[in-house]
Formats: C-alpha cells, structure tokens, sequence
DNA sequence: CCTCCTTGTCATCTA
DNA sequence: TCTAGATGACAAGGA
C-alpha cells in the first residue's frame, strides 16, 4: 500500500508537471493522467448516478440558500440576511456550485470530521496518493468509491472550471470579517453557495453528504492535519460550532482587488486569525495571502496568465491548487510587465524548492500585511517591494493579455480597475482628459510611489492613444469615404465627357456629309469654256482664307495654299 | 472552425 | 529634450 501510494505520489507529480507544461495549449490535466483515462469508462457508468446527485444538491443549496439570502435591492445581488450565512446568486450554475461545493463543503466538513487545514483544499487535484495512516482502515473499499467519484467529478467537462474556481475559492477565501460589507461579494459569493446546503446543521441530503465526505477525508487526512500547522483553524473548528460559520463568512466580501475595503477586512480577519498560533508558510499558501499586491501595481486581476503560470508543485495536489490560486491571482498586483516579470518569476519558482516557495509567499505576506496593519489611509504608498517599471529596451507586454472584466467591477475598464487597485485617488477620466497643466497640478497635490506614477503615466498615455486612435480610425474611414466619393465624381465626369465627345463625333460626321454633298451639287454647277462640266478627278474646288473659292487642277494642287 | 470587424495597445515618427 | 498627437502593426474578442 505504501509502495503504491508512492509510486501514485509520483505519478502525480510527473502528471502535475507535464499538465501544467501544456496547460496554456489547452491540454487538460486528464490528458497527462493514465489513471483518469483508465477510469474513463467507469467514470461513465457514474456520471449518471453524478448528474443526479448534483441536481439534488443544487436544489438543496437553492432552498438553504434562498432561505439565507435577501435580495439587495441596489446591487441586484443576494446577499445574506446573517454576516455568517454564504450567499448565493440565483444564477449560479449548477455545475460550477457543486464544484466550489466540493472545496467549500469539505472544508467546512472539516472541523466535524477530521482536524484539516483549508488551507490545502483544492478539488481540481486527483486526491493526493494516500498514505495507510492517512486513510480510515474501515473504509478501503468505500475510498476507492469515493476516489472513483471525485476522479468522475473532475472529469466531467463542467467542472473543469474548477480549476480556476477553486483558485478563486482559495482567493475569497481571504480571511474577513463577518462585519465587513456584505454587498461586495461579487467574487465571493458562488464559493459560498453551497456551503450552508454542505453543513451538517443544514439541511442536507445524506446522500450527498455520504458522497462528498468520504473524498474530502481521503483528500485530508484526518491524522494528518497536525503537520499543516494551522493550529488556529484546527483547534478552533472542532471545539467551536460557530467556526464553519465564522469561516465561511470569511469568504464572503472579500475583494482581492485591491479595493481598500477589502484590503481592511482582510487585515481585521488576519489580525484576528493571527491572535492565535499560526504557521504563515502555510497560511502564505493560501491565496488570502497573495497580498503583495496591495503594495505592487495591482491591475491584473483580469488577466488569465495565472493559470498556466502556476510553479509546478512537486507536491501534494492540494497544495498545489492553493499554490495555483496564489499565482494565478499575484497578477492581482501587477501591470502587464510585471506580468511578465511574473510569468519568468514562477517559472525561476519551479526550480526552487518548496522552503524557498514558502519563503518567497511568506514575504508576500508580510508586505501585504504592511499597508493594511500598518496604515489604512488612503493613498497608501506602496511597499518596498514593489517591482520597478519595465526597463527601457525591455518589451512592455500588451495588455491583450488581459481578461475582460469580471463579473466584479465588470463596468471597470482595465485601467480603471489598475487604478482602483493601487489605489488611485483620481478618476482615470481626469488621468486622461485633463490638460497638462491641470494634470500636474492634481499630480503635485499627492504623494505617489513609483508604481503609482507609473501607472497614471500609463493611464494617461494609454488613454490618449486610445483617443488618438479612435481618432485616427475615424480620419481614415472618413479619407476613404471622401476618396471613394471623388472617385464617384470623376467616374461620372468621365462618362460625361464621353458622352460628350460622342455627340461631338456625331455632330462632325454629320457636318462631313453635308459637305460632301453641297461641295458635289457645287462641282457639278460648274462648266468650262466649252459648256462642259469638269471631271471630279481632275479638278477640285479649294477656298482660301479671304473666303473665295477656286477651281484648280488636281496636278498643281499639291502647290495651291488653302 | 474560419473570417472579418472592432477595439485596445504598443512602437515609432513627427510637430 | 520632452510631450502630445498620428499612425502602422499586432492581438484579442465578438459576430
């Protein structure tokens, strides 16, 4: 058993790295997975029996969350009636709730069951090779089940978003307070759906909850959780009700955006997650904690980069998911260089070891725990670790690259989401629009770091190339409607004059003829001495200037001056 | 899936 | 030398 596990272990790893290798090609990880493909045919006899479960379970979330949520009549988004209740949106789609179930449901199943740290919850991994302690012996038989079924779960085309949405799960799951404003919940909320319907307190469909508990302690192993070293999670969540609850609110509102609020809220849940003993290394796997980008130029929310950025995890899958998320949202913080800067940074963090990983995530930590346990006024500089701006000769990477926005701030453009992000004071509108001289007075009332200035520098730039552009599109549709309307004109000129010439042409032909004809009747008059007429062949009829006509021999008319 | 169009962005040149 | 504008080129996304 344990040769197998390891030998699973590996297989993993060596899954992991191929998958992520192709991931931004688009290859899924099954691709890389011989044990998933091999499962494929029984994944099909239990896809039925899947598809039922998840339409129970969304009918169930619906009724606990509709029971929980009241509309928010402003934002037209539900929100929770209690802090401590999950929100969901009437829109959320069945396979996407179940999924981020999963992760939610396991977590908050967590604490009744095995001690587990949430932290390592992912369920867009393969359930880490189990080793015998990690597994309940009783339940051999009923694991191979329940890993048939979570393997199921990721195969199925819908939930391949779990991938990212667990990332984002790993990200709301930012700790916050249960007082912060609930209507910021754009992100949070589809994590939330479901937990109230996955609590036990709540009404839940023993079936589901038979078939989800069972991967998620295969996946966390109820002994094992000691060496996670979230001590706070653990020791609060059994002895204490309340921790799903408290817990679960903590995904609730939290903007990873940047937005001071959310960067408040999250400062208030760490301080209060902080009183107790906790290991940050593990806490900084944690997408909460990708803070840095409070400090950096955060703007890249939007971008998809992340995805496939995402170092390679040499370890567990959890852990890699959590590792995931955290890459996959540092573009929270960064512009479209730093992106870049990003992309080489994960990759240089595949080659390093997990103790450096932790270490580096650690900074991040800390420097995102800077502006918000140190000062919360508003605008914040920016920490010292803040990336410099693209060099000179180094190509800025297009901002193609970004996402549209979100379904958070989907009325953001993206630089006015980059601004909001660090924090800038003024609407980019006025970034963009104002006059020179204007732009420097606003600019001189503020103290900004370099990534700040940069960014407006940026902002403006950008806008007004996007003006000038515009512009330039609208000139040149309009030089080319104007070229085709001469082009027209002189078409219909040319015809003009064509037709002109025609009737010109006719006009002296016609005039030739009466010629012909009147200088024939005035041959044909004349007669010589004799009273003959004279031959046509020998003579001709010539006028000169002054007017008069005479008859003159065709032998000496090669000399007569007309 | 491919093509076309629109739009944002960047690089570069010019005034 | 710096800045703003103009414009070609490229890429992404939508129809």
């Amino acid at each position: 058993m344990e040769i197998e596990a390891a030998a699973a272990a590996q297989d993993m790893n060596l899954i992991d790295i191929l998958w992520r290798q192709d991931i931004d090609l688009g290859a899924r990880r099954e691709v890389f997975d011989s044990r998933q493909r091999q499962k494929e045919y029984e994944l099909e006899k239990q896809k039925k029996l899947e598809k039922e479960r998840q339409e129970q379970l969304q009918k169930e979330q619906e009724e606990a969350l509709l029971a929980q949520l009241e509309l928010d009549e402003e934002t037209g988004e539900f929100i929770p009636v209690q802090p401590a209740q999950c929100i969901q949106p009437e829109n959320t789609e069945p396979p996407i709730g179940f999924a981020q179930a999963s992760s939610a449901a396991f977590q908050s199943l967590v604490p009744a069951q095995v001690n587990s740290n949430p932290a390592f919850v992912s369920s867009d991994q393969t359930p880490p090779p189990e080793s015998p302690d990690l597994v309940q012996p009783t339940d051999a038989e009923n694991m191979q089940n329940i890993e048939q079924v979570w393997e199921e779960l990721l195969s199925l085309s819908e939930l391949q978003c779990l991938n990212i949405e667990n990332d984002n799960l790993a990200e709301v799951s930012t700790v916050t307070s249960p007082e912060t404003k609930p209507a910021e919940m754009h992100n949070s909320y589809s994590y939330c759906s479901s937990v109230p319907v996955l609590r036990k307190d709540v009404n839940c469909g023993p079936d589901f909850l038979d078939g989800m508990e069972g991967p998620f302690s295969g996946i966390l192993p109820p002994e094992d959780t000691s060496q996670l070293s979230v001590n706070s999670l653990n020791d609060t969540s059994p002895s204490n009700p309340d921790f799903c609850e408290d817990f679960y609110t903590t995904f609730i509102d939290t903007k990873v955006n940047g937005d001071a609020a959310a960067t408040n809220t999250i400062s208030q849940s760490l301080a209060e997650i902080l009183s107790e003993p906790i290991d940050l290394s593990d806490f900084a796997l944690c997408k909460a904690f990708n803070g840095n980008h409070s400090g950096t130029r955060a703007e890249c929310n939007d971008s998809d980069s992340g995805i496939s950025l995402n170092a390679s995890s040499s370890v567990a899958s959890p852990e890699h998911s959590v590792e995931s998320t955290a890459y996959a949202d540092k573009t929270l913080g960064c512009s479209d260089s730093e992106m870049e800067d990003t992309d080489s940074a994960s990759g240089s963090m595949l080659q390093s070891s997990a103790g450096l990983y932790s270490l580096h995530l650690q900074d991040q930590v800390f420097s995102s725990l800077g502006p918000s346990t140190q000062t919360s006024s508003l605008p914040h500089t920016a920490t010292p670790k803040k990336e410099p701006p693209p060099a000179p000769g180094q190509p800025r990477v297009p901002f193609t690259k970004d996402k549209p926005p979100g379904r958070l701030d989907a009325h953001l453009t993206r630089d006015e989401q980059r601004a909001r992000a660090l924090q800038i004071p003024f609407p980019v509108e006025k970034i963009i629009n104002l006059p020179v001289a204007d732009f420097s007075e606003m600019m001189s009332k503020e103290q900004f770091s370099e990534a700040q200035l940069t960014l407006i520098r940026d902002i403006r730039r950008r806008g007004k190339n996007k003006v000038a552009a515009q512009n330039c599109r609208k000139r040149k549709l309009e030089n080319i409607v104007e070229l085709e309307h001469d082009l027209s004109n002189l078409k219909d000129e040319k015809e003009k004059l064509l037709k002109e010439k025609g009737e010109h042409d006719r006009s002296l032909h016609q005039m030739k003829k009466q010629f012909t004809t009147l200088y024939l009747e005035v041959f044909s008059m004349l007669r010589d001495e004799d009273g003959k007429p004279y031959s046509p062949s020998e003579y001709s009829l010539q006028q000169t200037r002054d007017g008069n006509v005479f008859l003159v021999p065709k032998s000496r008319q090669s000399g007569t001056k007309l």
